[in-house]
DNA sequence: GCCAACGTTGGC
DNA sequence: GCCAACGTTGGC
């Protein structure tokens, strides 16, 4: 068995766009990323990749799952043309969020993207670490 | 090409 | 509201 899906996590203020506001609306543009390191991992996305949803200012946790629906392609709220977009639909949500108080508590996740450079926007996550955060959502 | 100044993000 | 981290801008 071949699991060929990347695994990433993205942030958003809840009052700007939540989870819910995803599942809502069934799917959306994830636009507005000026950032290269950020933009670098959206362009490294695959239709079918699995995204943590993470709340941040409000709720700091992980709080659903989204899946690619469409690959990056150029951002058109960005005038330079240099930053791209991607297309997520919701999953479902965690069954309990995981907050960043638990992932940074948690050894076996000391190495994540996010938790090192807390501003990246888009983070690529491990198999190992989407699995254990999984389990901290009680959903394993 | 360097670096100081400034702006933005995000946790606390 | 504050501050640390980081990216970007612009003068030299």
């Amino acid at each position: 068995m071949t699991d060929t899906r990347s695994y990433w996590l993205v942030k958003s203020e809840p009052t700007t766009f939540s989870f819910e506001a995803l599942v809502r609306d069934g799917r959306t543009v994830w636009d507005g990323v000026r950032n290269n390191a950020a933009a670098l991992h959206l362009k490294a996305m695959m239709v079918g990749d699995q995204v943590f949803f993470y709340h941040s200012q409000e709720g700091l946790a992980v709080v659903g799952i989204a899946e690619v629906s469409q690959p990056a392609f150029p951002d058109a709220s960005d005038p330079t043309g240099r930053f791209v977009a991607v297309e997520l639909i919701p999953v479902r949500a965690l069954k309990v969020p995981v907050t960043l108080a638990q992932m940074k508590a948690n050894p076996a996740l000391a190495d994540m993207a996010m938790l090192r450079q807390s501003r990246l926007s888009v983070s690529p996550i491990s198999p190992e670490a989407w699995f254990e955060i999984l389990k901290m959502a009680d959903e394993v």
